[in-house]
DNA sequence: GGTCCAATTGATAATGAATATTAAAAACTA
DNA sequence: TAGTTTTTAATATTCATTATCAATTGGACC
């Protein structure tokens, strides 16, 4: 029903703002963006390999790092490689990490963000994100 | 008046443990890595740079990560590199980094902990180690 | 202390994620 | 549609980290 999403707008006006173009490689990245909720340069890299016109990796990186300034999406360095998580899906994003099987769990926390936002306080720190990340076993893996 | 700390036996019954040896560059890294904080690879190489027997990059990479296996350390990407964070130091190692100057401040907060821990077991997790970054503006560079 | 063998080191090559470069192609603009 | 600027794709490059491997060392056992 709607075509245009929320996060389109956005893009355009970011691309608009700073005197950017909007080409057919932004358009299918976002596209595809919007469908996950975090994802890799190199996973988008293979999920658009197969589409019509073959999109190169440093396109990948820099159209994500775009997304990054536009706040549409948000880096973060797991392990060796850096995820790019879509900031529509969630507010935040939390997670909670089987260091067995890999396994990760989303999750959110009203009560956990309202304690952050004390402490920056009282560190004269003014919040702008933050990364939280558990590592366990899950049910599965303890035995 | 305690030449062997806590840490030293920690280390001494990993390597045991593990069939591993105690070697005068395991001694010194870790000698210098209890001094910090938190230290990078590259600048524990140039601590260790003016001692007599030169100790190779990649046996700090080698050492420290041996160190996240013993538990004293926790390695942490930041930005392109990888932070080994002093696990002795604190209890856990939750920062707030200002994304202006870069200036990183420790904290800790036990009612934060006792819901992460909540967050865990309601989905039926254990946690082991944890992660926790806030990024904003410090005071300086909120003008 | 000396012997033996697996673990460790250092130097360097290799890897791999991310960025820079650049000629060619595409998008806006008039 | 012509002209101007941005973007793309392919490739080279950078830089942090890991792998390789010959030479060395630690330490258990004698």
């Amino acid at each position: 029903m709607n075509k245009a999403p929320k996060e389109t707008r956005v893009l355009k006006e970011h691309l608009a703002k700073h005197q950017l173009k909007l080409t057919h490689q932004r358009e299918q990245i976002l596209h595809e963006f919007l469908k996950v909720e975090h994802i890799t340069a190199e996973q988008m890299y293979r999920m658009l390999a197969k589409k019509d016109p073959h999109i190169g990796l440093a396109t990948i990186y820099r159209t994500l790092n775009l997304f990054c300034e536009a706040g549409l999406a948000q880096a973060r360095h797991f392990g060796t490689q850096t995820q790019y998580d879509n900031v529509s899906h969630k507010g935040h994003h939390d997670h909670l990490i089987c260091t067995g099987c890999g396994k990760i769990v989303e999750f959110e926390n009203c009560d956990i963000e309202r304690l952050q936002e004390e402490v920056a306080k009282r560190n004269g720190f003014t919040i702008q994100t933050h990364k939280l990340e558990l590592y366990g076993l899950c049910s599965g893996c303890r035995h």
